[in-house]
DNA sequence: TACTGGATTCACT
DNA sequence: GTGAATCCAGTAA
């Protein structure tokens, strides 16, 4: 793609929930093989959230904004976030993308043929991607880009508190894109 | 040093 | 719908 804008820092610095929603359209690219975010969710200080209490592993999620926090999860599988607004605690786990570039070096890293398989979970998109620990705590821009991609007509938006989570509170949103196929419940 | 459980996924029934 | 896979960060000692 020609002219591709990629986010500012100053995207990052602002409310977790506002970026979460506004991530939504956005390309994520990283080793040529890109996606478009259609579901995310918003992190920040309740008790569902790494964020809750500041360890080695989640300060990153209080000291910056527009960094990448990847973390190991279940013994196999990694998730992605975006860090926001340095100074509170924030940080938009990224749920599921649809596959734009590098389809069928997705479908290798994954072991399957199946397209819709590929990016419906943030498990499954860091492994498409090939998303691992050693892209944690780069800044947003550098290995890791997000581009201007697609705007999302607001309708199509949908908001839902982040239901099976046994610790989920009124802090902890979802966002995702109304009918796209690779949302990932 | 040892123990515990998880921001998930997949293969079963 | 249910349970297994699998390892590391956090916690307690």
């Amino acid at each position: 793609m020609e002219n591709k804008k990629p986010l500012s820092q100053d995207f990052f610095k602002a409310d977790v929930v506002e970026v979460a929603q506004k991530l939504l359209g956005k390309l994520i690219e990283f080793n040529g093989v890109s996606g478009m975010i259609v579901e995310t969710e918003a992190y920040r200080d309740d008790p569902a959230s790494h964020g809750h209490k500041i360890t080695k592993r989640s300060e990153i999620m209080l000291r910056t904004h527009g960094h990448v926090y990847v973390y190991f999860i279940y013994g196999m599988y990694h998730c992605l976030n975006f860090t926001t607004n340095e100074g509170e605690v924030g940080a938009v786990l990224i749920r599921a993308l649809e596959p734009i570039e590098g389809i069928e070096e997705m479908k290798a890293r994954r072991n399957t043929q199946t397209t819709k398989n590929l990016t419906s979970g943030p498990g499954k998109l860091c492994q498409a991607l090939g998303i691992t620990k050693k892209q944690n705590d780069q800044i947003i821009g550098g290995e890791i880009q997000v581009y201007e991609y697609q705007e999302i007509p607001k309708p199509h938006i949908i908001l839902t508190p982040r239901i099976g989570i046994t610790k989920a509170t009124d802090l902890h949103w979802r966002f995702y894109v109304k009918d796209n196929p690779y949302v990932s419940r």
